[in-house]
DNA sequence: ACGGCTCGGACA
DNA sequence: TTGTCCGAG
């Protein structure tokens, strides 16, 4: 349900920019005979034609329209090209528009804020730039006015005037517009510039809404398409907001959108204003009713987010009808091959972004061999994420069939699959600072080890180390400690580090003096000296398999585990299957050991296990338990 | 045989 | 926190 967000006092500039039917562009830029044509992307071209998933602005003028399939939009357009998306592993590979998006990302990133909110769309705060310009150069004359910001659309501006852009330059550089007109206006500009750029640089062209906040920008950026921009001054919110259906606001083009035509007899968003804040919270409760009473009135304070990235990576498939899966193998397989997918987009995010996701979920969608629909929905299911082809695919099949156990109530019946999909989420980003510890990599005699901070990647020709990252599966804390080398391994180790609670501000900690190294990998393998016994003694290491122990018992380990990113084929791009990541868990580390270290580490090792900070007391452990070993001895 | 494949956010 | 549901494109 959506939520209202206080309003920022200061007025914002916002944009939101769209790729114009962005599949179809990239594919065009691949094929540029396809430029100009009627075009549209499908996937699966084995059924009824694929689907569609964009179509160009040609196509779409003989009513081809997203969610045809292929053969209906032949009908309707003969001549229509149609693009199959790339296959891999048996499905749909999105990588090539992915990697467009993020050559967008980089320019539209370039002059504030910026929010990827999908492959194809981002939000961006011009606040700051635009004021910057409101004092530096200020558009002033007609004639001045950069070309593609005088084909904006200003909403409100009389148009029937004839010579629109005429109206539109003198709108931009008028004297006596108020203050926030005139940010808005330095937004369109800047906005044109950008996508100007863009088209420039990576031969897309994308439209945008420029307005005071991000609901209205979102609103007005599809308005006028393709490859146009449109402004919305405050003076017009209103008169816009009365006549615009309820579906067409975003979050309202579902169920609750329905409710407000079919309950309230709400068909505008004007129509809205009729309603009291209390009466509206009395409907759809306290916070969607403040929303609706605040979007009425075109008020929203969501914030531009700062992001470049996704959040979290998915791979899925369906299977339809009589291609459900109906037994164990096949469902492995498929799983196989989506985890295969999801740890080339994990590794590649870890090379480049040096980011490190921290749970692996399981979506699937079945129903019970012969009841017809079947009520009961397949539990998704989640577990630490461990890194490596192997460790994902164990991992998901043991979230499968801990889901399938609870789907099918201990009951003996057929099942059938009918999609599957896997998700890393919780991604963080490797902390920086990991440049000052890396002094400690370089040994005697070796050159130091590659820079995660100072370099945007890692480059092709470093040797295949064994890159180990250790990031705490708790919480945000997490800071570089220690690094060594040993055996000609390369090993970074990022320990996990308690913040104070209410810090925002990370407080990095340099230990002065690493000595012992061996005593630390020790210590992460459990005895194992080498990279390659901790690989053979993994399975104990990580006892803690999804699925495989009670709720209670998986919380507390999760919540208490620290995991390690292998990254030895990061830089040969080469055998998956080496890859691993190893997961520690605190119970099964052997105390012992943590006594052979300095007393600097086995304080930064305190730091790390120390119980989150509603830890229940009663919880029972195996043996003799880390926090009592590493007890205050006073 | 459902549009497929992704993403993000709110809620309990 | 996990799992569910909704909504977007």
């Amino acid at each position: 349900m959506p939520v209202a967000r206080p309003e920022p006092q200061e007025p914002r500039v916002i944009a939101h920019v769209d790729m114009d039917c962005f599949y179809v562009q990239v594919e065009q830029r691949r094929s540029p005979e396809l430029r100009g044509q009627p075009t549209a992307v499908v996937q699966y071209n084995d059924w009824k034609g694929g689907g569609l998933i964009a179509v160009s602005y040609e196509a779409r003028k003989f009513g081809v329209k997203r969610s045809m399939r292929g053969d209906d939009a032949k009908r309707v357009c003969p001549g229509i090209n149609l693009v199959q998306v790339p296959v891999a592993r048996g499905k749909a590979d999105l990588n090539l528009y992915r990697s467009a998006g993020s050559e967008v990302v980089a320019i539209l990133s370039s002059k504030g804020k910026c929010e990827r909110a999908s492959i194809d769309e981002v939000y961006l705060d011009l606040t700051d730039a635009a004021k910057e310009m409101l004092l530096q150069a200020p558009p002033d004359s007609p004639e001045q006015i950069f070309e593609e910001a005088a084909k904006s659309n200003i909403l409100g501006l009389p148009s029937d005037d004839g010579d629109k852009e005429k109206n539109v330059r003198a709108w931009l550089c008028r004297v006596d517009a108020d203050y926030q007109d005139k940010l808005l206006a330095c937004g369109a500009i800047i906005v044109a510039q950008l996508r100007v750029r863009v088209l420039e640089e990576t031969q897309f062209t994308c439209s945008a809404g420029i307005a005071h906040n991000k609901m209205l920008a979102k609103l007005v950026s599809g308005m006028h398409k393709p490859a146009q921009q449109t402004v919305v001054p405050s003076s017009s919110v209103q008169d816009f907001l009365a006549s615009l259906p309820v579906k067409k606001m975003k979050q309202l083009g579902g169920k609750l959108g329905s409710s407000l035509q079919d309950d309230l007899g709400v068909d505008t968003i004007g129509d809205l204003l009729s309603f009291t804040e209390e009466k509206l919270q009395e409907c759809y409760g306290v916070n969607t009713g403040t929303w609706l009473w605040k979007i009425a009135r075109g008020i929203s304070g969501e914030e531009v987010e700062d992001r470049l990235l996704p959040k979290s990576h998915g791979c899925g498939k369906t299977f339809p009808g009589p291609k459900a899966l109906k037994n164990n193998t096949s469902v492995k397989g498929w799983l196989d091959q989506l985890c295969e997918e999801l740890s080339e987009r994990l590794q590649s995010d870890l090379n480049q972004n040096k980011r490190i996701a921290q749970t692996l979920t399981l979506h699937a969608r079945a129903s019970k061999g012969n009841e017809r629909d079947s009520v009961k929905k397949f539990p998704s299911k989640s577990c630490p994420l461990r890194y490596g082809t192997g460790k994902l695919q164990e991992d998901a099949m043991k979230l499968f069939e801990s889901g399938l156990h609870d789907f099918l109530d201990s009951q003996n019946t057929k099942w059938s699959i009918t999609s599957l999909s896997v998700i890393a989420s919780k991604i963080f980003d490797i902390p920086s600072g990991t440049s000052s510890i890396l002094k400690y990599i370089k040994g005697p005699n070796s050159t130091a080890a590659p820079s995660l901070s100072d370099s945007s990647s890692i480059p092709e020709d470093q040797p295949p180390g064994n890159n180990l990252y250790v990031t705490p599966i708790h919480e945000e804390q997490c800071e570089p400690s220690f690094s060594e080398k040993e055996d000609g391994d390369s090993v970074s180790v990022i320990s996990a580090k308690q913040y104070p609670a209410n810090e925002g501000k990370r407080t990095p900690k340099k230990l002065s003096e690493v000595k012992g190294t061996s005593s630390i990998l020790k210590f992460l393998s459990r005895g194992q000296s080498t990279i390659h016994e901790k690989r053979k003694a993994d399975g104990l290491i990580c006892s803690q398999g999804p699925g495989s122990s009670s709720q209670a018992n998986k919380a507390e380990e999760h919540g208490r585990s620290i995991q390690a990113a292998d990254r030895s084929n990061i830089n040969s791009g080469g055998d998956q299957s080496t890859s691993n990541t190893w997961m520690f868990n605190i119970e099964d580390i052997d105390p012992s050991v943590v006594e052979e270290l300095p007393p600097e580490i086995q304080r930064e090792i305190q730091g790390w296990i120390r119980p989150p900070k509603q830890a229940s007391t009663s919880t029972k452990r195996r043996g003799s338990t880390i926090s009592s070993y590493f007890a205050p001895k006073n």
